[in-house]
DNA sequence: GTCTATATCGCGATAGAC
DNA sequence: GTCTATCGCGATATAGAC
C-alpha cells in the first residue's frame, strides 16, 4: 500500500501550534476521499497533520468521531433556538420555522463540502452507523426542547423524530439536486409531502 | 479480572455439534447481562460456547451483531407482506395492517426477551449505534417495499419513516409500561398522535 | 508519551456431511 | 471425491490504561 505522506504543517513548527484539531480533521477528509475509511490509518492522519496518535484519540473519542465535528454542535443550537422561541408557538410551526433557520444557518453555503462530507460517509458501513447516531442525539435535543415547553413525552418524541426526519430528507434532496432549489424550499416540500401523506385522503 | 467459565456444551463433545450460531447468542446475551457489554472478550463468549473465537467471526461479522440475529430477518418478512398486500391499499392503511402484523407475529410473546435485549442494548453506545442501523436497514426495505407498489421516492421514505418511528416508540411504550396494553394497541395510539401533531389543529 | 489488550480478519489444514 | 464448518496461528490497528 503507498502511502502519499504531504504534512499540511512543517514537521519543523511548534508541536503546540494551534489548530491541531482542524488540521487532523482536514488530514483525515482528505485521506478518507483518496483512500476510503477502512484503509486510512490514524498514524497516517497524525502524520500528515504533524502530530501524534496519541494526540488524535484526545480530540476524537474514536477514528469516526473526525468527521463528525460539525453535527456536534447542532443539538446545542437548536436547544437554544427552541428555548428562545415565543411559548404560544405551536408544534408544527416551531419545527417549519426552526427548520429555516437551520438550513440557512448551517447547511446553504456549506453544498460542496456536504457532497463530498456525505460521498465519504455513503461509502462505510461503519460511518452511515455514526451518522444514524448523531442524528439520534439531535432528535433527542430536540425532544427535550419540546418537553421544556411543556409538551407531552409522547408528542415530543415523535415532533423531533418529524423534524429531524424532514431535514435529513430535504438535506439529501438538495444535495442530489444541481443547487437551483434552495434547501428552505426542500425543507417546506418535504414537510408538506408528509402531511399529504398522512392525510390519508391523496 | 476472574472468568466465570461455565461451558454450555462439553469440550469433548464433536467439534461442530449444531447449533453453533444459538450457542453463541445465548452464551453472548448471558455474559453482556453479567458483565455488560464492553467488559466481555469474544474469547469469553466461544469459551462459554465451545467454540474458538475464529468461528464467532465468521458467524457475526462484529462483536456487536450477535445481538441482532432478530432484527435481521424483519426486512424480509415486511418486503414480503408488502409484495403480497392488495394493490389498492393505500399507504397509510398498508402501514397500518403492516405493523399490526408485525407486532403481533414478532413482538407479541417477546417481552422479557425483548426487555434484557432492550437493556443490554441501552447500556452501551455502540449497542445502541448498531440498533439505529438496525432501524435504518429496516426502513429502507419498506421504502423500497412502497417504490415497488409504484409510489414516488420521496413519499416512500417519507412512509418508511413513518413506520419504523411509529413501531419503535410503540415498542419503547409497550416495554416500560407493565403489560396491560397490547402493544397493537399502542402502535394505533402511536400512530394516532403523529396524525394528531401533523394535523396542526391540536 | 509509552505500553498493552483485544477486536478483527487472512490463511492453510482438517473433520465430518453428502 | 466435493463442500462446508471449524480450528489454530498470526498480523494489524484501534483504543484505553498507565
Amino acid at each position: 500500500m503507498m502511502t502519499c505522506r504531504v504534512l499540511i504543517y512543517d514537521a519543523e513548527m511548534a508541536r503546540w501550534e494551534p489548530g491541531a484539531r482542524g488540521r487532523l480533521e482536514q488530514a483525515a477528509l482528505e485521506l478518507f476521499v483518496e483512500q476510503g475509511f477502512a484503509d486510512t490509518t490514524v498514524p497516517q492522519i497524525t502524520g500528515r497533520a504533524g502530530l501524534t496518535t496519541r494526540t488524535f484519540f484526545r480530540h476524537f473519542a474514536d477514528k469516526r468521531e473526525v468527521l463528525f465535528g460539525v453535527e456536534q454542535s447542532l443539538p446545542a443550537l437548536v436547544a437554544q433556538l427552541m428555548a428562545d422561541a415565543p411559548a404560544s408557538l405551536r408544534p408544527m410551526t416551531l419545527i417549519e420555522q426552526g427548520l429555516a433557520v437551520v438550513a440557512s444557518t448551517r447547511f446553504e453555503g456549506q453544498r460542496d463540502y456536504l457532497m463530498t462530507h456525505r460521498a465519504v460517509v455513503a461509502a462505510d458501513a461503519s460511518l452511515r452507523e455514526r451518522a444514524l447516531q448523531k442524528q439520534a442525539v439531535l432528535s433527542a435535543a430536540v425532544s427535550q426542547g419540546f418537553q421544556e415547553r411543556g409538551l407531552d413525552e409522547l408528542t415530543s418524541t415523535l415532533a423531533a423524530h418529524v423534524a429531524v426526519t424532514v431535514l435529513d430528507v430535504a438535506v439529501d434532496r438538495w444535495l442530489d439536486g444541481h443547487g437551483e432549489a434552495p434547501l428552505t424550499e426542500l425543507v417546506r416540500d418535504t414537510l408538506h409531502a408528509l402531511r399529504g401523506l398522512l392525510d390519508e385522503a391523496r
